[in-house]
DNA sequence: TGAAATGTTGGGGCG
DNA sequence: ACGCCCCAACATTTC
């Protein structure tokens, strides 16, 4: 306990790590003493609600968040409600004197964080926010006159031209607890906050594939730089290998920096055992760069999420057709390498990021079902759900979104298959019911003989569907419908 | 961070 | 030997 010290209340949202943390490495050198704390908001109403599968994840990373301080003589303060309010009476019941906390982009977020610095300050507390997000804030990068930048490649060489990323800020090794009568507030236990499924348990089958706290970032991490990053450039885009970093999830809650990231990479890449070539390294590094440029898209289009960034498409003739978006939800199109990908969220939570292009360019272009649902049913079971990220991506393939896909682009799922799952390894692993058909079959199972469907056991339309719809019809129906757009302004 | 249709080229088979 | 055709292989254009 630290008796004498002034209190700072250390609002934790998706920055959900100690290492690498200006707010709180801010707020230890001015020597305060910490009340870290995570609000629950999903009283508010204006706020989007988490998906199924951002909740579970959540619920473990706040409870390895409270582990970590724990061990360095704090906790973490569970509360639910409204955060103004719930603030309000958290540094009347505590007399904190200061609110630190690190920037969120999105709309309603940034207008609820705006209105309680004013009160804060009003109310004469030390009142800071901090970049702990990003690489560079959405507002840094701008055209020459001004305006929001629209395209990926001068947005990101803009951005590299800012100069080096920060170097990561190291975990602070204690982290002094205020010294505060038992009752000055309720605390609420992480399980009070619901976030688990009950029944059914659907997540406890994902939970094998992740370690859900900031030392299993950094597992991953060094993992992939050792075995991932040689040959990402090329390797990054098959789903059968392991060249893809997965720490999507642990950015999304902030249990590990872009920053961490980016000099850990460049590190790796210059140590004298790395194969990976500065081809791999830049590679990875856009991908960053993408995540970077969504934050930019969301910060200027608040509701990228909802409304075509290029409104032309507000008119496009999408179907309804619920049958058709269950059997994508559901991994049962007929098209394995759709199906794979499908199957693969639905049991780890996380899907790779080729194969979303291939199931998003499937249900926006074949099926022609509108890519909000898609987005919806990314953002419900992905780990990784991002605000800016998801929809910025979905709008991408959709073609209404900035530097987007052009509507021609439509992804043919049997040579996209045979492209990057070229033995079919990956179908074989998601898709088990066709996994005896040989290779040059495993991506087009109805083009096999009744003989060799017979050999193999397998009966179509039985055993697995038969293709949703016919790849040629949808690429001409799709391309028909897309054609009838007006052309980009 | 496409695919398919169309165009071009050049080697080999054949009369 | 020569021209002709076929058709991969590659390049270009179109959607």
């Amino acid at each position: 306990m630290s008796g004498n010290k002034p209190i700072a209340l250390l609002w934790f949202r998706d920055d959900l790590r100690l290492a690498d943390h200006p707010a709180l490495t801010a707020a230890l050198a001015k020597g305060y003493a910490i009340l870290p704390v995570y609000i629950d908001e999903s009283p508010t109403p204006q706020l989007r609600p988490l998906g199924a599968a951002s909740r579970v994840w959540l619920h473990h990373a706040l409870t390895a968040l409270d582990h970590e301080l724990k061990q360095r003589g704090s906790s973490l303060l569970i509360q639910r409600g409204e955060a103004q309010s719930v603030l309000k009476a958290l540094i009347k019941a505590t007399g904190a004197q200061a609110l630190y906390w690190s920037r969120r982009y999105g709309e309603q977020e940034r207008l609820i964080d705006s209105q309680i610095k004013n009160f804060a300050r009003d109310s004469g507390l030390d009142t800071e926010s901090f970049n702990a997000h990003l690489l560079v804030e959405p507002w840094q990068v701008t055209t020459k006159t001004g305006q929001p930048m629209k395209v990926f490649t001068p947005f990101w060489k803009a951005a590299r031209a800012l100069g080096e990323p920060l170097p990561p800020l190291p975990t602070p090794k204690t982290i002094p607890a205020p010294d505060l009568p038992s009752k000055a507030f309720k605390p609420l236990s992480i399980a009070a906050l619901n976030l688990l499924p009950t029944k059914p348990d659907w997540a406890t089958s994902m939970m094998p594939h992740w370690t859900i706290s900031e030392s299993g970032a950094w597992t991953r991490l060094t993992n992939f730089l050792e075995h991932g990053l040689q040959g990402y450039a090329e390797d990054r885009n098959r789903p059968d290998l392991e060249n893809v970093s997965r720490l999507s999830p642990y950015l999304r809650f902030g249990m590990i920096s872009p920053r961490q990231i980016w000099h850990a990479a460049v590190a790796a890449c210059a140590s004298d055992r790395s194969q990976a070539s500065d081809k791999d390294l830049s590679s990875f590094q856009s991908e960053l760069g993408w995540r970077e440029f969504s934050y930019h898209l969301l910060y200027y289009n608040p509701d990228l999420a909802n409304q075509n960034y290029q409104s032309r498409f507000n008119d496009f003739p999408w179907m309804d057709h619920p049958d058709h978006l269950t059997a994508w939800q559901s991994g049962l199109t007929g098209y394995p390498i759709v199906d794979a990908g499908m199957r693969e969220l639905w049991q780890t939570g996380f899907m790779h990021n080729r194969v979303r292009m291939i199931t998003a360019s499937f249900l926006i272009k074949h099926l022609m079902i509108d890519w909000r649902q898609g987005e919806s049913w990314f953002w419900d079971t992905l780990f990784d759900a991002d605000c800016a990220s998801n929809p910025a991506s979905w709008q991408w393939v959709a073609g209404s979104g900035a530097d987007a896909a052009p509507y021609f682009r439509i992804f043919n799922p049997i040579l996209q298959g045979e492209r990057f799952d070229p033995k079919g390894a990956y179908v074989r692993h998601y898709v088990p019911e066709i996994a005896a058909l040989p290779n040059d079959l495993i991506h087009k199972p109805w083009t096999a003989s009744p003989s060799t469907l017979a050999h193999c056991k397998i009966k179509l339309g039985h055993d697995y569907p038969l293709p949703l719809i016919d790849h040629g019809e949808g690429r001409d129906r799709a391309l028909e419908a897309f054609k009838s757009l007006k052309p980009p302004a």
